[in-house]
DNA sequence: GATGAATGAGCGTTCATTCAT
DNA sequence: TATGAATGAACGCTCATTCAT
């Protein structure tokens, strides 16, 4: 056995081993993000990416499962990255209106401008590949959704009014996903306009607001 | 040259055998359309298209030049639907916030629930699939988004007012692009929620006039 | 029945069909002979050769039983007209080696020249395409070497001498045709030095003579 | 890096590995060659190659590129051989005819007879295949011309005399080229006559020779 | 742990040929 | 005769995945 005198506690050897392992990973994943997006899912292989990261087909694979596994991973990094970086936003501006405005505001300019690969990633990429990746998307989609709705009702707790039904502000939660969704993709991958990127984000955060207004009743 | 008694006028003989071409290749694109929504792009393969347009391989290929080229079909035929029947929409109410309601109302009535594998195609199946179809969908976007904001600034013309920038009438378009769309995949195609789909859609119709309302100056 | 009132003799328009349907023949033909050596023959498909005839698929399949069958077709032409324009110089000085040269300097002259496709076809295309072709392209040689054959044996008969073995006047034969074989590929086809073509040609026959003589016993 | 002791050098296994790796391509290619030779190109496909070789198909793949370029491979293969083999003969006798005389008769007996499928490849199955496996013939053929060519050029300085023209050596290379790949063609492939092909052989020489001095000046 | 050669099912595409009109 | 839409076998090639070293 590998047990030496600390037993119990991981050697220093061990550590460093893990942190290598880690690191390898990281790598991986960093060359499949890079190729994927901008290459295609399709457009890379399992060696394109083994290529970039520097290491072999085999090692690719004894780090993970099959190449839906890289993607799998990709946006499951992608999701936690976004909820931290948002939900932080959220949280700064307890309950008030102007906690969506500053969410709004830092997923354009902490995430989109800083990852726009991400955005490649989970926004086309990623997007009709096959049941399981879109089983993942859809739940991270779920979550963020989840996120946005529970926000919208401490706000309207909060401040003391409700919205048009039941289900609005899990509608407005989607809604708001899908302007931030198609603002990152139109300004950021298609045209490539970052320079004038959060002119144009403002504008849709403005437009998320008056959306909001206009579904308190009273 | 040719001895045909009525010359230039096509043979009646000769139209029926055009009319069976142009519905022969509708057959082939509706069955492409039916399994790319169901079993996706990559998931279906030509001779499963061919078995299923009960045609061989090689008349697929007679009527389209390759697999893309069978997406690519689709996306026009999504692109020539929708602006046909949201454009119609528009029109009726002319020059008016309505006229946007009503758009938004028909694409989820008569669009969304009427048609959901195009939709399919053009939000899930057609994404992020190849360079080319890319471009395709990103135009057809375009021309979409370019309709949503000359709509908006003829109504701003005609109700006597301005948005907050010159480029607020495109941002708001992306927006309510992004929303229709987000609100039509999670509500249609995630969860299987055609019953009640009409209530939400007309949420996120309201959501959007907000938006737009909000945009206005003074 | 198509009886008509000069019995027996063809009427008229059957004349005139015959005709026309010998020029489609032709048509198809050259176009085949166009294609193939300008595209190869794998390069070329059955479509690309009717649109050039400008006729349908169809039509050339009423012409011609299949693909190989133009080749074999092409092959045939090219034989008869190199034998006869060539057998025509040798006869015309009669059994000397100067028919020999005349035959030569005529080939390169009035042949290569004139049809630097048709050298194409039996030197190129056709070469190595299917048994039945081979055996068909062989042939072909075979004639060649044997006209060539009987020439230097008439010669010798004439001159009154013989050569070092009973073969080699075959030998010799098939010597000159490669000579010219290649001759005509390396400064036609490979390289476009039809401008100083005749004094390479001149050269090749003039070491042909040398050959000749060489191989005269006593 | 690697820990490794003997570092820079490589490993016993690798060095095996290594071996057997080159073994398995030369496997392949005499798998192609031999095929090629005997069912011609087109009548070959990869996966005959692949179990002729016992290999899957994706091992061919790996070592070639595509089909074309095993017979690319081939072409430089035969030319590598024939170049050294018939060099060898000229440079025994240096710079006489006998020279001349010794290269071809070496290159009927230590390479028509030792390896047909070579000739069969070169002369007949690499031949109007496409532009780029053309443009590989027609290398090869300049660099054995432009042997031919040197090895007269230096025969005249030696000897002290001048041929016809300043292009005559060429012109002949091309005509010995000719007579030596039409008597391989005809005699080893068309007709089964190994048994009396070095009599034909010598004759062909004999007949070079004759061309050669007739081109002689003075 | 890491390597990379080997696998082989699977797919997109071509094209010579046929045949109903 | 002429047409050209339809066929489908055949093939070249890819690439995710495995496994002996």
């Amino acid at each position: 056995m590998s047990s030496n005198k600390n037993d119990g506690k991981p050697s220093k050897s061990a550590l460093r081993r893990q942190r290598e392992k880690e690191h390898r990973c990281r790598t991986i994943l960093t060359a499949a993000e890079k190729l994927f997006s901008s290459e295609g899912y399709h457009g890379t292989n399992m060696e394109d990416i083994a290529d970039y990261a520097e290491v072999s087909v085999g090692t690719v694979y004894f780090y993970f499962k099959n190449k839906q596994d890289l993607l799998l991973h990709l946006i499951d990094d992608v999701g936690y990255n976004l909820r931290k970086l948002v939900g932080d936003a959220f949280r700064e501006a307890d309950s008030t209106l102007d906690g969506i405005q500053n969410a709004g505001i830092t997923f354009f300019r902490d995430f989109c401008l800083q990852y726009p690969e991400k955005i490649s990633i989970i926004f086309l990429e990623a997007v009709g590949q096959s049941p399981e990746v879109e089983k993942k998307r859809q739940y991270l989609m779920g979550r963020i959704i989840k996120d946005l709705r529970q926000a919208l009702e401490r706000v309207a707790e909060q401040q003391d009014y409700r919205y048009r039904h039941s289900f609005s502000p899990e509608v407005m939660a989607v809604c708001i996903l899908g302007i931030y969704e198609r603002i990152a993709c139109n300004y950021l991958l298609w045209e490539e306009r970052s320079s004038d990127f959060m002119d144009v984000g403002e504008d849709a955060v403005y437009f998320t607001l008056g959306g909001i207004k206009n579904m308190i009743r009273e």
